[in-house]
DNA sequence: GTCATTTGACCTCA
DNA sequence: TGAGGTCAAATGAC
């Protein structure tokens, strides 16, 4: 399983960093988020889960929430070193924008391995923290709200794109989407997706503007609640299959049901593929691997709309809040985990407190 | 026939 | 003036 976190800034001296305490918590929320995703996995590859659990999109709340609650606890901890860091990296050619910029870290979660027999430690290898270009803070609000470096351009929401641009210096053209849902409800979330140019399998996808429609997964739905403060701050965890392009574009996502590959998506295209469904209901768990998410991490989304059974779901830590107890019980489930503990998972200090400007 | 995508043209900004 | 972003007519898929 891989997990990437992007849009983060590693540079020493543009990091904003968490305090010990603030890390410290959210290496715990994100340890449990993690058995989360094990668990998916381990669905996703036919394990059964008890009747009671609510399957692949509960768990896929799970994930996202204890994701959540972990970068809230890093920005409670951090806010003061990272509004420092952002000062520091504020452009003094910071320049005024009337577009809503909103930078989001994106978190890519492959749910399902290539061909069903992948080894899941090879599965749990990955996580990157990446620098952003224009880096965070106030800096963000002077450039183009970035995120980097997903495997998909799915993020469960429904896009219409209506350009194209090859991009000087750049191999890949840069693709823009803009809601299929901005006619309809006003809706000005727009992104842009552009091929890596250090890794074409995956993308370089920018956010800008709010979503405003009620045109997301259920994942999403789940945790946009609080998606109203204008200055919250919001991750991605995409929980999408790394599939390859399809003639230069972004892989889209389809319903491969259960024997479907989305790992290897290049064979063949749905006709489905055409649009993206907007199903609260459908996405996720159709596949399992599509739910995207928008996120405010300072948020505290509701419970889960499916329980965990405590067979299969347990809190490991007895400072968590009980709507975590979603979180899966990791040294029963998956005890072989290639994560010696929630530090080696995720290097928080290079995380970025990403922010959302307006 | 409807709707999403394509793609050249146009607009804005540095 | 060039690059990037958006528009909208043309095209194609369903």
């Amino acid at each position: 399983m891989a997990l990437i976190a992007t849009g983060a800034t590693a540079t020493a001296t543009a990091a904003p960093v968490a305090s010990p305490a603030a890390s410290s918590m959210a290496s715990e929320l994100m340890a449990q988020g993690r058995e989360s995703a094990a668990v998916l996995e381990a669905l996703l590859h036919g394990a059964s889960l008890p009747p009671a659990h609510g399957g692949a999109h509960a768990l896929a709340a799970e994930i996202l929430r204890c994701c959540d609650r972990a970068l809230a606890a890093l920005r409670a901890g951090g806010d003061a070193e990272s509004s420092s860091a952002d000062t520091k990296r504020k452009p003094a050619t910071a320049q005024p924008s009337t577009r809503r910029r909103r930078r989001y870290i994106y978190m890519y979660v492959s749910s399902r391995s290539c061909d069903g027999a992948r080894d899941r430690a090879a599965t749990q290898q990955e996580i990157f923290c990446r620098a952003t270009a224009s880096g965070g803070g106030a800096a963000a609000a002077a450039e183009p709200a970035r995120v980097e470096k997903a495997r998909t351009s799915e993020d469960g929401f429904l896009w219409r794109k209506y350009g194209q641009k090859e991009i000087k210096n750049s191999k890949h053209p840069r693709l823009y989407y803009r809601c299929s849902y901005k006619d309809d409800h006003g809706c000005t979330a727009t992104k842009q997706v552009q091929q890596s140019e250090e890794d074409p399998s995956l993308y370089v996808i920018t956010y800008f503007g709010d979503h405003t429609c009620s045109c997301q997964t259920a994942a999403a739905a789940a945790m946009d609640d609080d998606d109203d403060d204008e200055n919250s701050q919001h991750f991605v965890i995409n929980f999408g299959p790394a599939t390859a392009s399809r003639s230069g574009s972004p892989p889209l996502l389809y319903d491969d049901g259960d024997d479907g590959d989305v790992w290897r998506e290049t064979a063949a295209t749905p006709p489905s593929s055409r649009q993206s469904r907007c199903s609260p209901e459908g996405d996720g768990e159709e596949s399992g691997v599509k739910m995207s998410k928008e996120e405010p991490v300072d948020s505290c989304p509701g419970p889960s709309a499916v329980s965990s059974p405590a067979d299969v779901v347990s809190c490991s830590s007895p400072a968590m809040e009980p709507d975590l107890l979603g979180c899966l019980n990791w040294d029963d489930d998956f005890g072989d985990s290639s994560f010696v503990d929630a530090d080696e998972f995720m290097n928080f200090d290079e995380i970025d407190l990403f922010q959302i400007y307006s």
